[in-house]
RNA sequence: UGGGGUAUCGCCAAGCGGUAAGGCACUAGUUUUUGGUACUGGUAUUCGGGGGUUCGAAUCCCUCUACCCCAUCCA
C-alpha cells in the first residue's frame, strides 16, 4: 500500500489499531433504478478496496426499498460492473428487502419506547410542518397518540387496511433540530405497488434513513461509506442505532466526494435524459461515462481501477479532468495491444516503379513493447495512405510527404513524391511516387534519412471497415444538458481501409491503429461481412497540438481583491473589557478582541491572572491553546482548571520551559489533568540553553546533512528551521529553540 | 438566512508546528522506422483573504470570503 493512504483508510487503520474493530466490513450499496456509471466505479473501489486491503471483506448490497422505480435489470446491470471491475462479492447479493421483516421489528420496538409514531398529515402539511432552515417546525397533533393506538395503526398499515399516503411512521425526535433532517423523520410510508423481489407482501416500505443503518448493522458493517450528500443523514443513522440501543459491533458513517469528470455528466436523471431523448443510441453508448459506455467503447477494467485509485479520495468537491481517464486508458493498452495499420482518410498513391508483389515482415509490437507476434503485410503498386500525411506547401516542422521530402512508409520502402494529380477543382486525388528499392525496411541501404515513417495500405488488399470516431460528448467543461451538447461527438468513417491481417487473423479485439490511436472491436456490431471499430482513444499529438494552439491566452494576472465583510460590533461589556485589556493589562488588540468577544475565555483569563500576574503570556495561552478546547466544550468539562494554566506560564516566564514544550505540556494537561510542574518534573522537559551542550548535536546534524548545508550556503536561508527542527529533535524538544537558532546561522553563515 | 461540509499548482491530491510529496496537464531535451512509448530536466518563495500566537505556521487561535449539501411519503 501507498504511505500515503487516505483518510477512509487512516480511519480504518486506526479503528484496527485501537481494537474498536476486529474485522473490515464495507458494502456498496446502490439502488438498483439505473445504470452505474464511473461514479459508482469509485464507489466500488474504495468499499471493495478497503476490504480487501485490510481482509475483510465487502457485501453487494441492492439498497430496493422503493419499489416504484426499481427493477431487476438493473440488478443485472450492477452486478456486472462489479464482475467487470473484477471484484467478488462473495455468495450472495444482499437485499435490503430481505430484511424487511427485521426492520419492522425495529419499528415496533421504536413505537414500544414512544420514539416514533404514526402521523396522518397530509404530505403538503407535513411540509409545511417542517419549518424552513431559519424556523422551527412544530409537531404534529399525532405525535400525541399512545403507544398502543400508534402500534394498533402501524400493524393495519401493513396489512394493508389504508390507501396511500393515509399514514406515515415517524421518528420522535426534535422538530425544531437544526439538522432539517431530524425534524422527525420518516420511517415508513404506505405503497400499493408490486416490488420486483418481495412481490406484494409489503404494504409499507422503510424510507432510506431507517432501512439503511439498520441493514448496514444487519449485515456486521464496520464502515459505511457514502457520498458527502448523506453527512446530514448521519444524525438520523446514529440516532436509529442508539435509540434501539444496538451497541456491539455498530456501523459508523463516514463520506467522501463524489466523483466529477468534465466534458460529462454524472447524475442519474442528466444521463436518463440523453438516453431518452435520442441523444445517445443507449445507455451502453461509447460516449456515456457508465460502466456500460465504457465497456462498449474498449476501455479495460484495468484503466478504470487505476484512475479511480489515482484521483485519490478526499472531501472536497472536485472535478477531475477527462485527460487523467485517458491517460489511464493509454497507458494500459499501450504495453498490451497489437500495433496495426489503418487508414481513415485514404489518399491513393501510384508507385510507379514498382511492380512486383511482395509480403512484408511486420511485428504487432514495437521494440519497446515485450511482446511477440507479427503478420505478412502485403506490399503493391497502389497503396492509400493518409490525406493528413501528403501537403503540397507544409509548413515549418512538417515530417511528413511532401513534393520535395520523402517518407517511410511503415514496415516497408522510402518513397518520394513526383507528380500531384489534382481534379477540376484543384483537390488532390492522387499521388505518382517513386520508390527505392534498396531502402526496405530492415535492410535498407539506401543512406536517405527521412523525417517519419507513415502507416499506409495496399489497395488491392485492404479491408474496408467502419470505424466510429467519438469525440467528448459536451462541448461545455460543466454541462448542465443537453443544450450544451458537442455536435460532433460521433463521426461515423464507412469507408476505412485496413490491412488484411486484422480481419482474417484477428489477433485481438483492441488494437492500436499506428499514429492514430487505440480502437475497439465492436462487441455488438462488428461482424465478418461488416467489421466496425471503435476508437477508444486517440494517441498523444503533440504535432498537432503545436499547429492548434500556438498561442494560449495568458490568465488574467490581477489577483482576486477579497473584501471583508462586516464584523459584528462588540456589546457594552465586551468593549469594557477590551479597554481594559488593551489599555491597563497591555495586550494586543487581536488576543484582547478574541478574549472580551467570549465569555468562557476572558472568565477563565481572569481567574488565571489572579493567580499568576503575568497578563501577556496568559492571554497569549487562554487565547490560542485553551480557546481551542473551549470550542466544543464548557469550562466545568475540561480536565485542567486556570491555576493550572497560571503555573505553566510560570515556567514559561522564568524559562523553565520553551514555548514549545510549553504546548507539549498543555497537550498533557489536557489529556490527563495532571499537574503542569508535575509534567515538567516527571518527563524531565526542563529546556537546555547550554551552548556548550547543543554545539555537539548541532555539529552532528551538520555533519549528516551535507547536501542540506550546501544548499543553505547557497542561499535558501529557509533551511534554518530544517537544521533547528534537527535539533530539537535530538534533542527530544528540550533544546532552547531560540539558542539553536541564533548557534545555527552563526555556525553556517 | 439556521445547520452541516470544503478551500494547497491549470486539474486531482499528500501534508496534522521544523526543506511545499506524487499523478495528470503543460514545457524543454535525449532515444525512437508511431510527432506514440521510455528516459532526463523545468514548472506553488507559497497553501481562499486579513490579522494574531511562536525562534519557526499550509498546519494552532481570531475573523472575513467563496463554493457544496439539507425544508422528496427519493436514495
Amino acid at each position: 500500500m501507498s504511505e500515503n493512504k487516505d483518510f477512509l483508510r487512516t480511519i480504518v487503520e486506526e479503528d484496527l489499531k485501537s481494537g474498536k474493530n476486529k474485522e473490515i466490513v464495507t458494502r456498496f450499496p446502490p439502488e438498483p433504478n439505473g445504470f452505474p456509471h464511473i461514479g459508482h466505479a469509485k464507489s466500488i473501489c474504495i468499499n471493495f478496496g478497503i476490504a480487501s486491503d485490510y481482509n475483510g471483506h465487502c457485501n453487494l448490497r441492492m439498497d430496493d426499498t422503493n419499489p416504484t422505480k426499481e427493477d431487476t435489470k438493473y440488478v443485472e446491470a450492477l452486478k456486472d460492473a462489479v464482475k467487470w471491475l473484477g471484484f467478488d462479492w462473495g455468495d450472495k447479493v444482499h437485499f435490503t428487502s430481505d430484511y424487511f421483516p427485521k426492520i419492522y421489528d425495529y419499528a415496533i420496538e421504536l413505537i414500544k419506547m414512544d420514539k416514533a409514531y404514526v402521523d396522518s398529515l397530509s404530505e403538503d402539511e407535513i411540509r409545511e410542518y417542517r419549518g424552513t432552515v431559519t424556523e422551527a417546525g412544530k409537531r404534529s397533533k399525532y405525535a400525541e397518540r399512545s403507544v398502543e393506538e400508534n402500534l394498533d395503526l402501524f400493524e393495519r398499515m401493513k396489512n394493508g387496511e389504508f390507501k396511500d399516503g393515509e399514514h406515515i411512521l415517524r421518528a420522535k425526535i426534535d422538530m425544531g433540530a437544526a439538522n432539517m433532517k431530524m425534524r422527525d423523520p420518516l420511517l415508513y410510508r404506505i405503497r400499493h405497488i408490486h416490488h420486483f423481489r418481495a412481490k406484494d407482501e409489503w404494504s409499507i416500505y422503510p424510507m432510506y434513513d431507517f432501512a439503511h443503518c439498520l441493514s448496514d448493522y444487519i449485515e456486521g458493517v464496520s464502515h459505511s461509506i457514502c457520498t458527502l450528500e448523506f453527512e446530514n443523514n448521519r444524525d438520523i443513522y446514529n440516532w436509529v442505532l442508539d435509540t434501539l440501543g444496538l451497541k456491539s459491533k455498530r456501523p459508523y458513517q463516514y463520506e467522501f466526494a463524489r466523483l466529477g469528470i468534465n466534458y460529462t455528466v454524472m447524475s442519474k436523471r442528466k444521463l436518463l435524459e440523453l438516453v431518452e431523448a435520442g441523444q445517445v443510441s443507449g445507455w451502453d453508448d461509447p460516449r456515456l461515462p457508465t460502466i456500460a459506455g465504457y465497456k462498449r467503447r474498449g476501455y479495460t477494467p484495468e484503466s478504470i481501477l487505476n484512475f479511480c485509485d489515482g484521483i485519490g479520495i478526499a472531501k472536497a468537491n472536485s472535478m477531475v479532468d477527462v485527460a487523467q481517464l485517458e491517460f489511464c486508458i493509454r497507458d494500459d493498452l499501450n504495453t498490451k495491444v497489437p500495433r496495426v495499420m489503418c487508414v481513415l482518410n485514404p489518399l491513393k498513391v501510384t508507385i510507379e516503379n514498382y511492380d512486383g508483389n511482395e509480403e512484408l515482415d511486420a511485428s504487432y509490437y514495437p521494440d519497446d513493447v515485450p511482446k511477440d507476434g507479427s503478420r505478412k503485410l502485403p506490399f503493391s503498386r497502389e497503396i492509400y495512405i493518409e490525406r493528413d500525411d501528403f501537403i503540397e506547401n507544409p509548413p515549418k516542422g512538417y515530417f511528413r510527404l511532401t513534393p520535395e521530402q520523402p517518407v517511410r512508409l511503415k514496415h516497408a520502402y522510402i518513397i518520394s513524391c513526383k507528380e500531384v494529380i489534382k481534379d477540376d477543382n484543384g483537390n488532390i486525388v492522387e499521388i505518382k511516387a517513386e520508390y527505392y528499392p534498396d531502402s526496405k525496411s530492415g535492410s535498407d541501404t539506401s543512406g536517405i534519412k527521412v523525417k517519419s515513417a507513415i502507416q499506409w495500405v495496399s489497395a488491392k488488399d485492404a479491408k474496408r471497415v467502419e470505424v466510429r470516431v467519438y469525440d467528448r460528448l459536451f462541448k461545455d467543461e460543466a454541462p448542465e444538458g443537453i443544450e450544451d451538447i458537442n455536435p460532433d461527438s460521433l463521426q461515423i468513417i464507412k469507408n476505412a481501409l485496413i490491412e488484411p491481417a486484422v480481419i482474417t487473423d484477428r489477433p485481438d479485439e483492441r488494437f492500436q491503429f499506428e499514429r492514430q490511436g487505440y480502437f475497439y472491436a465492436d462487441p455488438i456490431d462488428y461482424t465478418d461481412e461488416k467489421p466496425v471499430f471503435n476508437k477508444i482513444v486517440g494517441l498523444k499529438d503533440s504535432w498537432g497540438k503545436k499547429k492548434k494552439t500556438p498561442l494560449k491566452i495568458a490568465k488574467s494576472q490581477t489577483k482576486k481583491v477579497q473584501i471583508d465583510g462586516e464584523v459584528v460590533a462588540m456589546s457594552e461589556s465586551e468593549q469594557r473589557l477590551f479597554d481594559n485589556y488593551t489599555g491597563k493589562l497591555n495586550l494586543n488588540s487581536e488576543v484582547a478582541n478574541t478574549l472580551a468577544r467570549d465569555e468562557k475565555l476572558s472568565s477563565f483569563y481572569e481567574e488565571a491572572i489572579s493567580a499568576n500576574n503575568s497578563p501577556i503570556t496568559i492571554a497569549n495561552i487562554v487565547a490560542n491553546e485553551v480557546a481551542r478546547e473551549l470550542k466544543e466544550k464548557q469550562v466545568d468539562e475540561l480536565k485542567f482548571n486556570a491555576v493550572q494554566i497560571a503555573q505553566l506560564v510560570k515556567m514559561i516566564d522564568d524559562t523553565t520551559i520553551s514555548n514549545k514544550i510549553a504546548k507539549q505540556v498543555f497537550e498533557e494537561m489536557v489529556k490527563s489533568g495532571e499537574n503542569p510542574t508535575k509534567i515538567v518534573e516527571s518527563k524531565g522537559l526542563i529546556q537546555i540553553s547550554d551552548p556548550s551542550k547543543i554545539l555537539p548535536i548541532i555539529d552532528e546534524v551538520i555533519a549528516k546533512n551535507p547536501d542540506n548545508v550546501a544548499k543553505f550556503k547557497a542561499g535558501n536561508t529557509k533551511l534554518i528551521g530544517f537544521f533547528v527542527g534537527q535539533v530539537l529533535k535530538a534533542t527530544g524538544g528540550k533544546a532552547n529553540p531560540k539558542v539553536v537558532n541564533e548557534l545555527v546561522a552563526k555556525i553556517l553563515l
